[in-house]
DNA sequence: CCCGTATGGTCAACCTCGTTGACCATAGCC
DNA sequence: GGCTATGGTCAACGAGGTTGACCATACGGG
């Protein structure tokens, strides 16, 4: 069982590593593979609020706002009053993070594509359920 | 493939918050799931040298080195000098030691049965399987 | 016998990815 | 008009690692 547990963090890394190099081919070494799941989160015309992107990403707003501080200070987000809530505030792509989440979406699906070639489609979605199984809260219950 | 990694993130979280709440069930609050691994591995007689430990759960020797301080500081395991080779210790369980790591054996095993229960056998060694190749470091080969 | 290299353990610094807790300002209901 | 809920933010921390540098001992070859 640790190493099952290994092995699932092992898997997370590899699988972060290629991203990581995918999208440093692409010309963005400055982007790791967590701002990727923002890049896709994102509503690419008139932003998204961060709880919102949060949400979808399944990070508190604290995780994601540490995300959306890196990619405003690298110049591919920006942060604009929502006018419909003072309160909230829009994160909005900029030009280049248009060009950025638009190789950010060819490098996941290259990692993917290729993840399911090794792994073959079946095991691939047997691999995602099971994980989709055991990442439930549910899973721990029962003393 | 974002969400692929996010799972294998929460898949671990989750196996490793059931272990800890085993093993804190079986009396044993301070030990992580860390330490586990560290157990399962460890000589119970005549103890098992650091570097040897690190190799066998597949971490460097520094990371292993702080299991080591923290169950030797918790009265788990003593460093005592390797009889063979004065550059060497001897990582040996306590009296202590030698409960918990009976517990943590019963705790794993308890936690990865439940899994196997939760999964099927088939699932699961298809996972285990999967995980495996994919955190193989040629997975990430050919640009 | 002595020297160079390999190996075992250790210290220090750092990173990623995430968490919880506390707060403030504005929203929005009654 | 006040009360609670919500959006964003600051600060501190934790787990679980990594790399690099070092020192002492081991061990093989001249």
């Amino acid at each position: 069982m640790t190493d099952l547990a290994r092995l699932l963090l092992e898997a997370r890394r590899a699988l972060a590593t290629e991203l990581d190099a995918d999208l440093e081919e692409r010309g963005f070494p400055d982007l790791r593979p967590g701002h990727a799941a923002l890049f896709l989160s994102i509503d690419r015309r008139s932003g998204s609020r961060l709880t919102d992107l949060a949400e979808h990403v399944r990070l508190t707003k604290q995780a994601m706002m540490a995300l959306v501080d890196d990619l405003e200070s690298l110049g591919y987000v920006r942060r604009v009053p929502d006018p419909n809530d003072a309160r909230a505030k829009l994160v909005r792509l900029t030009a280049r993070g248009r060009r950025a989440a638009a190789e950010c979406r060819r490098a996941v699906q290259s990692v993917e594509q290729r993840t399911k070639r090794q792994l073959g489609d079946r095991r691939f979605d047997t691999l995602r359920e099971a994980l989709e199984e055991l990442a439930e809260p549910s899973s721990a219950e029962g003393a």
